[in-house]
RNA sequence: GGCGCCAUAGCCAAGUGGUAAGGCAAGGGUCUGCAAAACCCUCAUUCCCCAGUCCAAAUCUGGGUGGCGCCUCCA
């Protein structure tokens, strides 16, 4: 399989250190704010690249960090924590925000079918790993300390910016004036920040009380987990430029060497053609998605219809085309599903199917391509249990519960108001008696009061809007 | 100012040298008392514009136009 690295800027043949095993390390989020649908494509993505995998034959060793300190509300090495700032808005603890938002997280992604990976790595647990990691490196000469913490010596690194094409020192005269005189250059990041004595989350270090920098938490928990040296690293476009420009510098530094073979990023959801702000109020959560009468699926549906490394523009109509596609698609499973088992299709043809849907998702993912192909086999004419077997292996990587979903077909109906029940009845004995006119008038009344009827030969469907 | 990305039907979106996947919407049909839902059929001689390379270009090259992202925190 083919994926395509950042860091060449090019697909390359996926070739795992150990056969037949992925290691991987994945960006996960900061637990201080309910994860919005942007943020959440992102671990679609990660998610897809999983199945893919598996779907290869690869086992997993996957690492997800959780951040739960450390993580300033300005990049510049000043301000504030962000965890630090919820906690107190809310009158809380760290660790009571940190566990309350880590469960909505692992929540949501569950109910995007998002699979969870082997290793979760909250970073409060990791703090030992940290302090010697920044050791080795103040050890090697990469790091220096400060009246306020220990830094990163840019300067040092010559690799510096390979990931994103940064050129230091077109950095040094664009760079806004820095705040920080300490700090030898402007690029230069915190590995380790002394803490304040109201600062609530703090450790003991070498360098007294304190608290780890963003960036280390990665570097330092993905070589507890993975070793020196792993397979995949990802996360979204916005981490290729500080993040992992970072990461690198931080991990190539202490080990001589680079530590990530593949570098996989996940492109921007735009809303409304702009980008998703607070102030638009346009940052929707998966509850918001289900509270306009949307199933988490379908947002997935709609994530799985673009590639990963393009920008995928989120309307509100756009997820109700999604949710009337997933239904048919549903539909196309059902009606394989129950082809009498005597049908027969060529085994050529299965085959090609097959094959095309594995050149898809081998060639970087392209899960709209692979999602064609489910198109083409679901409104295939012939309905054979055959064609229902390739798709469910199929949704091993769309992870779409096509056999969940066609498995009841005819779920049972919530309960309904006893009103509504009775306008119901009321029509279906009208429509005994042929009485059109009083039928179509309750029907009529049902749909202004947000229900729509359907008669189907099992009798009527009602659906609440 | 620096770095980078994108431009394919009304909308979303594959295709990256061999003659335009798929979905939504729309139109027609089947079914239905009529609808709805579902299913079937139709739906880009053409890929922002101009020039070039080639037997052959949406795909490569050059130029232009129009969007967008990052360089601040962000998935």
């Amino acid at each position: 399989m083919k994926l395509y690295n950042t860091l060449t800027r090019q697909k390359e043949e996926f070739k795992p250190m150990e056969e037949g095993a992925a290691k991987i390390y994945s960006c996960g989020p900061t637990v201080y704010q309910y994860a919005h649908i942007g943020n959440l494509r992102t671990y679609v993505f990660m998610d897809i690249l999983r199945r893919v995998l598996k779907y290869n034959g690869l086992t997993l060793k996957h690492v997800m960090n959780i951040t739960d300190v450390g993580h300033l509300v300005s990049d510049a090495d000043e301000g504030e924590d962000k965890m630090m700032k919820t906690a107190k808005q809310a009158n809380k603890s760290p660790w009571e925000i940190a566990e309350y938002y880590t469960g909505v997280f692992m929540n949501d992604i569950a109910e995007l079918n998002i699979g969870k990976p082997e290793y979760i790595a909250k970073a409060t647990d990791h703090i030992n790993e940290m302090i010697e990691f920044v050791q080795g490196l103040v050890e090697k000469g990469y790091g220096y300390e400060t009246s306020d913490g220990i830094y990163f010596d840019v300067m040092k690194f010559k690799g510096y910016g390979k990931l994103s094409g940064l050129d230091l020192e077109g950095q040094i005269a664009g760079a806004r004036v820095d705040v920080n005189e300490e700090k030898r250059h402007p690029a230069d990041f915190a590995l380790w920040k002394k803490a304040p004595r109201e600062h609530i989350m703090q450790w003991s270090s070498p360098w007294g009380m304190g608290y780890p920098g963003w960036h280390i938490e990665c570097s330092a928990m993905s070589r507890k987990y993975l070793g020196d040296v792993f397979d995949i690293h990802t996360g979204g476009v916005d981490h290729i430029p500080v993040h992992h420009e970072n990461e690198i510098a931080q991990s190539e530094a202490l080990l001589g060497k680079p530590a990530v073979h593949y570098w996989l990023h996940g492109e921007f959801l735009l809303v409304d053609n702009g980008k998703m702000s607070k102030s638009l109020g346009n940052t929707y959560t998966v509850s918001d998605l289900k509270k306009n009468g949307y199933s988490p699926l379908a947002y997935r549906y709609m994530c799985l219809n673009a590639n990963y490394r393009s920008k995928l523009n989120f309307t509100w109509d756009g997820l109700k085309a999604a949710q009337v596609a997933l239904d048919r698609l549903l539909e196309g499973v059902l009606a394989h599903k129950n082809a009498d088992v005597s049908v027969k299709v060529d085994e050529g043809l299965t085959a090609s199917f097959r094959k095309d849907f594995e050149d898809a998702i081998n060639d970087d993912l392209n899960i709209p391509r692979a999602m064609g192909v489910a198109w083409n086999i679901a409104r295939y004419g012939t309905k054979s249990r055959a064609l229902y077997d390739l798709l469910l292996k199929m949704d091993e990587v769309f992870g779409l519960d096509f056999a969940k979903a066609a498995g009841k077909q005819a779920p049972e109906e919530p309960a309904l108001d006893p009103e509504i029940e009775a306008l119901v009845n009321q029509r279906q004995q009208a429509r005994k008696e042929k009485n059109w006119k009083l039928a179509d008038e309750i029907r009529d009344k049902l749909g202004s009061m947000g229900y729509q009827l359907e008669d189907t030969p099992q009798g009527v469907k009602v659906v609440q809007k």
